[in-house]
DNA sequence: ATACTATGGGTAATCGATTGCGTAATCAAT
DNA sequence: ATTGATTACGCAATCGATTACCCATAGTAT
């Protein structure tokens, strides 16, 4: 690998003036910068940016901590993510912390010692030790999709308690009564909020809150499936459920299905996120859409602009969902998206 | 942030000794380390991994491009291979090039300049410009589901042409006869290499291969959905299909179901990847599986054999896929997983 | 003629580690 | 006492860029 002298020497100048051609970051004549430039050609030279970094303070890198990539609402908006900041000039070191405390800080720690310039952070759950660390260092960080409110950090949400409210009324406004929520981790705070709109829904409607027709899953579609199948061999069985996620969602239309009960004619079910494969489920899903497009770049604005000024309080984002009807809650809607159904 | 000159003089010791106590790279007395351990903790050293890079010549990072990662087969394996890289002490910077040839070769710019250690490469296409330059520059690279053999590079393959023949295979012993065949995009040699195989399972049960019956989609379920409608719209309606991935099967079940064509009472289906969510449509969907896990430990492995040694000659893995039966191809398998029918 | 200001570009310190080489001290062997 | 080996650690070059500072030369105003 040639570097920035063999260069110099190459076109007879010194290594600054390499530099500043490359940077653009003083004036250089149109014959000097020509030489150069044919130079840098010549010898096939690509700056080591590891030295660049270590010199300027910059990596143009970021990190990107995940619970879990599996779940596709991340993997798209990380995906979102990852477009802009590409865009931006930025690459994303993606670290996936299976929902793992220690795993989450030991990526934590290698990306403070890669000096990374932000990082952007779906935590685990409800602790915030590892995040204080960022705070302390100054390192520019964003959160998404969680909520620390101790913290002084940027955040960026989704409206969770309007979304669990608009599934809840939907189903409510199509006369169901006895409405099933497969919830997620409680230690969630996006989790319990869609859990306090369902409820708040519920009341509005002079609706009882009826505890054996809650259960909390754990977003994955296998606990969709068993907390589906719980839900519907009880006494008190559901006409509607609203699954805290599309995942889940899938999970208790599988259960459904299983159990003999046609959906939306025996069930109506209303899942969130509305990731890609919601629109092809059988019967399609009607679900919360979450901005994910707009989440991603929000995230990335507040990044870079932290990045750009440490010293800007913290913004926050709430950003609203929206409610996107579908075959699976039986409202009547374009006929061809119809599904099953009695 | 503090550096290792300010722990050496903390601990009375020089940067050298320092040095050595964090990488355990010769002999340090047992009072000496102990002081540099505690200077350490003290001062809240950690070690700049850039400074450390550039000496070194390693930055324990790998480059990972994938044409797509809102493809869940590739999210599955990138994601595996994440977590073992991060068990060998490797960060992994995901590139998503969107199918795009031009972004493809800009990452490879942006992370050879970072000095990656090493590259796992899903390509777009067939073309091999960019990897011809990864080769030059002898920087270890390993072509992941993709297949150049010209150029002389570690390659791990699921045998995709067995897969192929494996699904038809299955279907014919089923009983049909008219299978039909939404294929990949031809450009890449493991959707080819499906197709192909199931080209020779129709030959080999001496059924003709008809035009009509094979139609190519991009690999999204839009396109499987698309050419799902296409194929059974026609005249000569096949009784059965062979999807080149889970999504476009997706999507051509979807097709079935709009079009009233009960799966697999009237169409039995097979697709290809058994990614997760295969387990959860409805019906469930048969399916060949690709060794996800085993594919990226392979990959891994290749690669930071690779990283070690560059001189050994380019490996290739070429691992078994399997059937998976479920109930969208209709043979009789564990009854509660039966769905549909007629 | 002197001083002052642009222009254009070189010198060398610097970022924070790693590492080759050198050396002091201790001890055993000759 | 001298030599040699072993133990334990420091000095300073080095990785490859960026950038503060300095120095020519030429043009222009006084």
């Amino acid at each position: 690998m040639t570097n920035i002298k063999q260069v110099a020497a190459q076109a007879g100048v010194s290594s600054a003036t390499v530099s500043h051609v490359i940077n653009r970051t003083r004036y250089v004549s149109e014959a000097v910068r020509e030489q150069v430039q044919f130079a840098m050609h010549e010898l096939d030279y690509h700056p080591n940016a590891l030295a660049r970094s270590l010199r300027s303070g910059q990596t143009y890198t970021l990190g990107m901590i995940l619970p879990d990539s599996a779940n596709p609402f991340f993997a798209e908006v990380g995906h979102n993510i990852e477009i802009a900041a590409f865009e931006a000039g930025y690459s994303v070191i993606l670290c996936n912390t299976e929902n793992d405390f220690e795993k989450e800080s030991l990526y934590i720690d290698v990306l403070t010692n890669k000096q990374v310039d932000g990082m952007i952070f779906v935590s685990t759950g409800e602790r915030s030790d590892s995040l204080k660390h960022l705070v302390e260092m100054k390192i520019p960080t964003v959160v998404m999709d969680r909520d620390f409110p101790e913290l002084e950090l940027d955040v960026v949400l989704a409206d969770s308690f309007q979304g669990g409210e608009l599934a809840t009324q939907h189903l409510i406004s199509l006369g169901h009564k006895r409405i099933g929520c497969v919830s997620g981790p409680s230690s969630i705070n996006s989790s319990s909020r869609r859990l306090a709109g369902y409820k708040q829904a519920l009341q509005a409607a002079h609706l009882a809150i009826e505890p054996e027709l809650i259960m909390n899953g754990d977003f994955h579609p296998e606990s969709g499936w068993e907390m589906g199948r719980a839900m519907l061999s009880q006494p008190n069985v559901p006409t509607a459920i609203f699954a805290c996620n599309d995942l889940m969602a899938i999970g208790v239309l599988r259960a459904a299905t299983e159990l003999g009960l046609s959906v939306p004619g025996d069930l109506a079910l209303v899942g969130y996120d509305d990731i890609e494969l919601a629109s092809y489920t059988n019967p399609p899903l009607t679900t919360i859409k979450q901005p994910e497009v707009e989440m991603g770049l929000a995230t990335l604005n507040f990044l870079l602009g932290r990045i750009k000024d440490k010293q800007t309080a913290p913004q926050r984002a709430l950003l609203p969902v929206s409610l996107v009807v579908r075959g699976s809650c039986g409202a009547r809607i374009n006929p061809h998206s119809q599904q099953g159904g009695d």
